[in-house]
Order: structure tokens, then sequence, then C-alpha cells
DNA sequence: ACAATTGTTCAAATAATAATGGATTTATGC
DNA sequence: GCATAAATCCATTATTATTTGAACAATTGT
């Protein structure tokens, strides 16, 4: 395989699995290029690579740069905005869990506490109030090993390991 | 809040929740409404209460059987099919995670592994490869670890575990 | 101050995804 | 085996999400 039916293949692939994870298809191919990138690259290059409008560019680098799954880098004396990848692959890892736990588990732990309000009068609203706890119970649990799991050094302890596991 | 209210709050929120994991809104809907039944429910049913039509039931309920979030109950007697959902919560997780592995990371394991095959014959080739390298660590390391939460009775000491942290 | 270059915004167009509802198939009781 | 009820399929329609591109704003060198 040549180098660039890998990249293509790579980053086609990068861009569908983004779409599993919030984010959506262009903005995982652009992130997915940025990653093999030697180099900072700016709007054009992206447009260019990609075959993506100006404005499609500037909307997904500012969802990328804002999950921090990418740097903006300014140069003196060049009006242009660069940007390069976070590479460190566990890096890139916490930033997605980060962002989901935000978007994803804390709305449902709040919801789980507002319903949990509600009376248990009744066979239903009994049942309900059951699975609402169980709910909450593996939530909360959730919660606190994705925090441990982002906050800590485990990031060096994997790449320790991984080196081994390979 | 009246247990009404508490109940499409919790199915609205299931559904989006869905969204974000393979799962659509509709689909995550039915599973909302069946993880908070007492019984068994119909295909007429969740027509009613979720204002469906009979077709996008059908198909979703199909789905959800797949995923053996839910289960079909044929009862003797009687030709209309029941279906009642899993309600061990962290089976349904590992359902999903199971699922998930499947879609997700598998192809990008088989991806990474296809396009290690290209020739690091310069820096672009060499820093795509040590990139797909550690992808590759990553990811087979991640595959290993649900392997791990999937398959072991993680599930009752997680479920004990639970109990005295809530 | 002006021209040139780059960045940003957003309404409209397009594409992708999901839902409908009628046609068809299947299963069951009589 | 026939009538009927339920399930399934799928072409069409509706909805939602994404992309475009042109207008506008910001920045910098001369």
């Amino acid at each position: 395989m040549q180098y660039k039916e890998g990249k293509e293949k790579f980053i086609k692939t990068w861009g569908e699995l983004g779409t599993n994870w919030g984010i959506n298809k262009t903005m995982g191919q652009i992130h997915g290029l940025l990653l093999i990138s030697t180099s900072e690259v700016t709007t054009d290059d992206i447009m260019k690579e990609l075959h993506i409008s100006r404005g499609n560019v500037n909307m997904n680098l500012r969802s990328l740069v804002e999950w921090e799954l990418i740097h903006k880098i300014e140069k003196p004396g060049d009006r242009k905005d660069y940007y390069k990848a976070e590479k460190d692959i566990w890096t890139v890892f916490r930033q997605i869990i980060k962002k989901r736990k935000e978007k994803e588990l804390h709305p449902m732990i709040n919801l789980l506490e507002d319903v949990s309000a509600i009376e248990a009068k009744d066979e239903k609203s009994a049942e309900f109030l059951k699975m609402m706890n169980e709910l909450s119970l593996f939530s909360n649990k959730a919660d606190k090993t994705l925090d441990n799991l982002v906050s800590s050094r485990a990031n060096i302890l994997v790449s320790t390991y991984m080196k081994f596991t390979r």
C-alpha cells in the first residue's frame, strides 16, 4: 500500500468513527488529517486536501479547538492561523471523555435527580422510582470512574503499560 | 412532580441520550418506556404511548431485540408479540459496549493493521506509521479492557459495590 | 487610509437519516 | 382452508444535520 492510499483510508475511517463519538464526519476527518501531519496546517491546506468549503473548515476547526483536540498557533508576522493536533492519544481520549461526560452523563444525572421527586403511590410509580434509583447509582458510579480516568495520572501508567502489551 | 410528568421527561431524555450511543431517538424512547413498564408491552401500546407509526415501532423493536436490550415474548393462545426490557442496568450497559465494540473499535483495529503495511520511506510516511502504531496500541488495549469489563463477573462486583457508594 | 488577505457568520441548498402508511406476508384460531 | 389479526416490508415523505458560498468583519503591510 502506498502512503497516499493509507492516508486517505485513515482519514475516511477516522471521520466515520467520529460520528459515533459526538464528532461529525468532517470534524473527524480534519482531526485525522492533523493527527498525521508533520507540520502545522492552515485552512487552505485543509480545504484543498478534503475538498470542502472555507466556511465548513472554519466551523469545524473551531469545534476541534473547543474540544481541545487541536491547538491554534499564531505566528508573528503571518496573518494566517495555523493548527496542530494534540498527538498524545491518551490525552485525546481523555478530552473526548470529558466532553461527553458534560454533554451526556450530567444531563442524565440531573434528570434522574429531578424525577426522583415523584411520589411512590402505586405499582407503576414505585417501579419507576426503583429504576430511577438504579440508574442513579449506575450513573454516579460511572461519573466517578470516568473522573478518575480523566484526571488521574493513569495517562503515564497506561502509556507505559501499553509498551509492554502490544 | 407527578408520575406522568416524570415518565415523559425520562422517556424524552433517554431518547436523546440514545442518539449519542448509536441508538436513534425513537429506539431510545421505546427502550425507556419498556425500562419503566411493570408489564410486557405490545406494538399497539407503544404506538399509543409515543404517537408513532406501526412501521416505526416494528423497525425499532427489531433493532432493540438485535441489540439484546429487550426480549420478545410469545404467549400461547395470543398472536400478539409482547416485549419486555432487560432491566439489569449493568447488563444493558455491557450489551451496548459489546455492540459498539463490534461496530467501531474492530473496524478501526482492522484499518490500523491494514495501513501499517505502507513503507516508511520519508518523513511523512514515517510519522504516519508512528501514529498508526500508537493508535494500534491504544485500540488494542481498549479492546482488551472492554472485553474484561463485558465478559467478567464485574457485574456482580460493581452491583455490590454500588450499594455502598451511592 | 487603502488594498489585500484571511477569518467569520449565517441563510439557503443539499445530503443524510428517520418516519409514515399502505401493500404484502405470516401466523393463528375456528 | 379460510378469515382475520398481527407483523413486516419498503417506497415515499418528512425531518434533521451538514455544507456551501457570498456577504461581512478583522487584521496587517504599505
